[in-house]
DNA sequence: TGTAGACATTTGTTGGCGCAAGCATCCGCA
DNA sequence: TGCGGATGCTTGCGCCAACAAATGTCTACA
């Protein structure tokens, strides 16, 4: 079939990769839009939300999301001007500063995530029986673990302040 | 352990498709940049190698790629810039062009690949056996024909012009 | 033949992100 | 206490890609 030198059977599962996360981007974005979101907007109210006292320093959020730290300052500019997310400033150490979820942040999240679920059942949930996500999922951790180490929401918490007030 | 009302397991199926796709592009671009591309470029110069004639219509790279059509105007103009692929005219279209694969583009390849297989096996290959790697693949596949309808490569060869000269 | 609409591509404009530089702060050590 | 290096964040700059508008070409239909 293929008449090229350069058909590694390798090379179609890194193509793969990068057809869906491209197709999902596409399919998911105009929902986010509607909201007047990004995904990486959506990605950063998110993992917000998933942290203790729903903030997060902004080297965390970084690493997190895989932006750089100039990435988040203005991700964060953006959203803390929508008063999605407040900039705290963080009592020990006073270089540091935490983007914290705003009760309207949250609120904004309620509105998208019931059409981005949606969406998900679309193009995933009910296309695999529960082994094959569960396969696929163990895949992809091995992955990740491989490919980021260090960027599980985990190493948060080891560098978490005494809560303030 | 979580205490967000935002936890919900699909919700990290997605998250970690995005993180491994940039963990790997993190990973795999020091070996594309040291040979002067971008991964985009590689993508590029990789579909065009598998295409009949080692070419393909703008329109056609485009959805392959995932870019915007403008997206791969610049893209072929970078690469044209380096002889790495050539514009050619198509004979029973004069508003289509094909971006063809140069020999220089062909060399290009080979300089890459090697490297790149060994980033692939590192990250990949050698982290699932063969039934996880036959499971993960065709789940990625489930989900490529939903949410890209129609960028299968084959798509292009069905409006191939008769050979020329 | 002539015309309207679709289509392939390019160009101008805009916004987002990474990199490097800069500033403030923290830590270790004498 | 005082100093040097490390760390956290922001800003200046440049590149890249999407969107929209413009141009040239094709197709269908009268």
């Amino acid at each position: 079939m293929s008449v090229s030198p350069f058909d590694d059977p390798r090379l179609t599962a890194m193509g793969l990769i990068a057809e869906v996360h491209a197709g999902l981007s596409a399919r998911m974005n105009p929902v986010f839009q509607a909201a007047g979101l990004s995904w990486i907007d959506f990605e950063t109210l998110i993992r917000l939300s998933r942290s203790p006292e729903q903030r997060l320093r902004m080297t965390d959020l970084a690493t997190q999301t895989g932006l750089s730290t100039s990435g988040v300052t203005r991700v964060v500019d953006r959203l803390e001007r929508e008063s999605l997310v407040a900039r705290m400033a963080c009592p020990t150490d006073r270089r540091a500063s935490y983007a914290v979820l705003t009760d309207a942040g949250r609120e904004r999240l309620s509105d998208v995530l019931p059409r981005h679920l949606a969406d998900i059942d679309d193009c995933y949930t009910t296309l695999l029986d529960d082994d094959e996500r569960a396969t696929f999922l163990s895949a992809l951790r091995k992955m990740r673990d491989v490919v980021r180490p260090g960027a599980t929401a985990g190493a948060a918490a080891e560098r978490e302040c005494t809560t303030p007030a």
